[in-house]
DNA sequence: TATTGTTATACTCTATAACTATA
DNA sequence: TATAGTTATAGAGTATAACAATA
């Protein structure tokens, strides 16, 4: 029997692999970890500022910042909403579609060795379980992937 | 059978829900997460700049920033080795180390809703697979927990 | 009045380059 | 010469507060 805590524990070292390998992959491409996500979420959404303010997060004034990076990269578009012209949404360009399929291959690639030594049946387990806990505790949105 | 990728999706995906977490826990004691993990790792180690450096795949200049404002809030102390005069040895604090544990508990607090609904043959089951991934490809240096 | 988004400001995080001080 | 660390600088990421435009 493990430890109390042992779960988190493993929860929280996985983890911060996970990210060290996005971080090393956006890097490479001059994208931090924020810019990484918002072109993951753009992938099949073109959410409003405020719709992408909540899943990342972060507060409006954030985006702003982040959107018009993006943008001056070619990598996002904004357009004013024609029903309501307070809105603006934002969309991915396909030089930022490109870039998006690119990192999520490499991103696979990059995570290959650490799941590689797992059996085919572990990967199914491991695969099953970590859905659970991503879904998490019932009643919290279904939010973002990558 | 998953398609293929599922398995690294998932990963990804667990992880930035975890992250969000320690992203939130954090923010709640105004500490960002590289600040959260400097402290971890100073919980029960001692190094010197350019270990933490590594550690943290940082460069060392970031190193000195970072250190420098959590030295300020009391949470940690730099000292010089008395054996090679250029090193600098970074030691947690006491109060660096009541907040740390503070930390730890409420992230294990944090993160229970999502592995509760396992039952105890699946936390198990997680657990030692984490542990498999988190080790990673042969030859990986062992690194850091929180 | 309330909502959507931007701007101004201030701070943290980060790397690069140049530096100091040891070794 | 090489290594450990700091400082100066510049840019990205972040939140708060104040604002403009629209509803």
């Amino acid at each position: 029997m493990e430890p109390d805590g042992a779960l988190e524990d493993a929860l929280v070292r996985t983890s911060f692999r996970v990210m060290a390998v996005l971080t090393r992959i956006g890097s490479e491409h001059d994208l931090s970890l924020t810019q990484l996500r918002l072109l993951g979420l753009l992938r099949d959404r073109r959410p409003r500022m405020t719709d992408l303010a909540t899943f990342l997060g972060l507060d409006k004034s954030t985006l702003s910042g982040l959107v018009e990076r993006a943008e001056r990269r070619g990598l996002v578009t904004r357009g004013k909403s024609p029903e309501d012209r307070r809105v603006v949404d934002v969309f991915i360009t396909p030089a930022g579609q490109e870039l998006v399929e690119r990192l999520q291959e490499q991103i696979h690639v990059a995570l290959a060795p650490y799941t590689d030594p797992l059996h085919a049946d572990e990967r199914h387990a491991l695969t099953h379980l970590l859905d659970s806990v991503s879904r998490g505790p019932a009643g919290d949105a279904g939010k973002n992937a990558l």
